[in-house]
DNA sequence: CTTACCTTC
DNA sequence: TCTAGAAGGTAAG
């Protein structure tokens, strides 16, 4: 490319109605036609290796003029070598492409848009991108968030009824058959628009989805920093406490066995101690398919009375746990830099929520997890600071020299959501009368009758399972086993809780009612979910399908509102151009920004306001019941953030 | 109860 | 040896 062809493209997007972009990789794959051995493998490596494999961006611009439609290939190259001057211009042009205002699509724009941030390193010290593109893909998956595509070729049968095909190609994919694959991305988009019109989905498309693709991509480019040594020492003294949990699960078993096998743990603890002979008060569960005897943690929980050995294979399950997910498999992920960059899927979810994977980093253990005591003297003596007696698993992710991490939270949300959604008074009354303390805490107080100051993280986070259990239907025996009461306590505790707030009945059973006559339930921003199974003869599927749908309108307007705090807060920070502050990483109800020391004081400010005024933003026609207020930490790791 | 991901067998 | 699915763990509500 010239600068005067530079030039000329330049000024044909002003007169152009739309640009379908796609890319193509080394191997002469692209986005919209994957060799099928390849599909796999490409996700699984993760993003590392797809830039690798990215060649260049195809793009046709569609222009109208009154003799008809014309369209325009362009080339850009996305591998290293050749004239940087060309390189340039490329990238000049690819991001004017972007920026502007025409209608662009793209098969997976998420994916091209991290290979460009990530090919012109284009990492947001401040300044996120805020390129719009229609993704088909993202659009099909809104339509049918059950069954989304993963390939192009899925999509077209899917939705389009097979009035689009690709051109068959054997071998060597050629240009001029990219060329022909990208044109179908016009029309195809064209009907999934029509479509999402029809169905009520366009708002949400356009205002959320879209313009949260450039925020994920930038996310996952940007990446967030990892300690190998501190992730080391924990493997070290994952390691040493494996080996002796181990030993004790010997001595207590008799002899050595595999204590991670289902099959042997089964054998030794029901074959040799007979220890469900026992128990003979309560039955022990058993496997669903094989109809097996379980070794399930309920039921190790309910043998440890009488034999050490659950005890001890519970605290080595642990263990194992600790080391081979949260350590080994994040070793696994951090590049030479020190960085995870794990991908942020934007349509795998049916729940519309967000889902981080390869690694998952929104399953780390919160809370500290505890080690056996005795050689605490030893430890802690040659400690390097940390308490040897629990590990952080958050603890190795750290922000860089002169920044901070600001966490953000929606306090007990969909809780919130609920009452507003259910307009239960009572539960409006608490959340409007208190906005200070913290709901489960409360709760807690009343239900073991303690100080609020005495509830200790743990307790409080049992009482939100149980609360979240009885709104969505826990059945007794289940509520029994998780509150370890009896079973009449438990249908008691349901009763008197369900019998306290009675808007939330009313509205399960709405719920149910409208998902019964329409097939489907839809979130506050519209987004909708199909239920297979509500209208079944089957007691049991209908029953499943029933908290599904429940499940789906509180959790769904959750995911909405969490994907417009993204939104609104990128933006802001987009707008006060002078502020240092990035996202890192979502956790549902949970955004972790890496902030400039010096700008803390007034990004806190900015992200707890915009975020509180996120439920504002869903629409001119939604009035919020309820308040849905933001609390703030900080800290230079993710495992010791302080309230702030 | 639901939604997820990952590891082990 | 490889793979699919079951089971079990974690997170978030």
């Amino acid at each position: 490319m010239t600068s005067s062809e530079l030039a000329s493209w330049q000024q044909q997007l002003y007169t152009a109605d739309k640009a379908l972009m796609t890319m193509i990789y080394t191997d002469g794959s692209s986005q919209l036609r994957e060799p099928v051995e390849l599909i796999s493998k490409r996700r699984v490596d993760g993003s590392d290796d797809s830039e690798g494999k990215a060649s260049f961006i195809l793009v046709s611009i569609l222009v109208t003029n009154p003799s008809g439609c014309s369209s325009y290939p362009l080339t850009f190259p996305l591998t290293n070598g050749g004239l940087q001057r060309a390189s340039d211009m490329a990238k000049t042009f690819l991001l004017n492409l972007l920026d502007c205002k025409i209608t662009k699509v793209c098969f997976y724009a998420q994916e091209l848009m991290h290979a460009i941030l990530h090919h012109y390193q284009l990492i947001p010290e401040r300044g996120y991108p805020s390129w719009e593109v229609f993704d088909p893909k993202v659009a099909s998956w809104l339509l049918n968030p059950d069954n989304p595509p993963i390939t192009f070729s899925e999509l077209l049968d899917k939705h389009l009824e097979g009035r689009y095909t690709m051109a068959a190609a054997v071998g060597l994919v050629s240009n001029e058959t990219h060329l022909s694959d990208l044109a179908l991305l016009d029309p195809v988009m064209t009907d999934l628009s029509r479509k999402l019109r029809q169905e009520e989905l366009w708002d949400l498309f356009t205002n959320i989805e879209v313009k949260l693709t450039p925020v994920l991509s930038a996310m996952e480019v940007q990446g967030i920093k990892v300690s190998g040594e501190t992730l080391h020492e924990y493997g070290g003294i994952l390691q040493r406490h494996m080996a002796k949990a181990e030993m004790r699960c010997y001595r207590a078993a008799g002899h050595p066995f595999q204590i991670n096998s289902h099959v042997q743990l089964r054998q030794v603890l029901f074959e040799e101690l007979k220890l469900d002979q026992q128990c003979r008060g309560q039955k022990l569960a058993r496997t669903n398919v094989q109809n097996l005897k379980s070794t399930s943690e309920a039921v190790l929980h309910k043998l440890r009375g009488i034999h050490p050995l659950p005890e001890l294979v519970l605290s080595f399950r642990q263990l194992v746990k600790m080391k081979s997910t949260y350590v080994d498999g994040i070793v696994d992920y951090i590049t030479r830099q020190g960085y995870i960059h794990t991908s942020w899927e934007q349509t795998t979810a049916s729940s519309g929520r967000l889902q981080s994977a390869n690694p998952n980093i929104q399953n780390i253990p919160r809370q500290p997890v505890d080690l056996e005591e005795e050689e605490r003297s030893e430890e802690q003596t040659c400690s390097t600071g940390h308490n040897a007696t629990a590990l952080r698993m958050r603890e190795p992710f750290v922000s860089h020299d002169g920044w901070t991490f600001v966490a953000a939270d929606f306090q007990s949300m969909e809780l919130r959501l609920l009452a507003h959604l259910s307009k239960d008074q009572v539960l409006l009354d608490i959340f409007n009368q208190n906005s200070a303390g913290d709901i489960f805490v409360q709760l807690t107080c009343e239900w073991l009758g303690v100080i609020e100051t005495k509830v200790s993280a743990a307790q409080r986070d049992r009482t939100k399972r149980i609360v979240y259990s009885v709104i969505y239907g826990v059945g007794p025996e289940r509520l029994a086993e998780t509150l370890g009461v009896s079973k009449d306590d438990a249908k008691a505790f349901t009763k008197s809780f369900l019998g306290k707030f009675k808007g939330i009945n009313s509205f399960t059973h709405g719920c149910i009612a409208d998902c019964q006559r329409h097939g489907f339930v839809r979130t506050i921003s519209r987004r909708w979910r199909h239920i297979k199974n509500i209208n079944s003869q089957n007691f049991h599927a209908r029953a499943h399908a029933e908290r599904q749908a429940v499940n789906f309108v509180v959790q769904g307007s959750a995911a909405d509102i969490c994907k417009l705090a993204m939104i609104n807060t990128v933006h802001e920070l987009n707008r006060k151009t002078h502020l240092r502050a990035r996202l890192l990483v979502q956790i549902h109800d949970e955004l972790l920004f890496e902030v400039h020391d010096e700008d803390l004081s007034e990004v806190k400010d900015l992200l707890k306001s915009v975020m509180e005024e996120t439920a504002e933003s869903c629409g001119p026609r939604i009035k919020f019941l309820v308040p849905l207020p933001v609390s703030l930490s900080t800290g230079k790791s993710w495992g010791r953030l302080q309230a702030a």
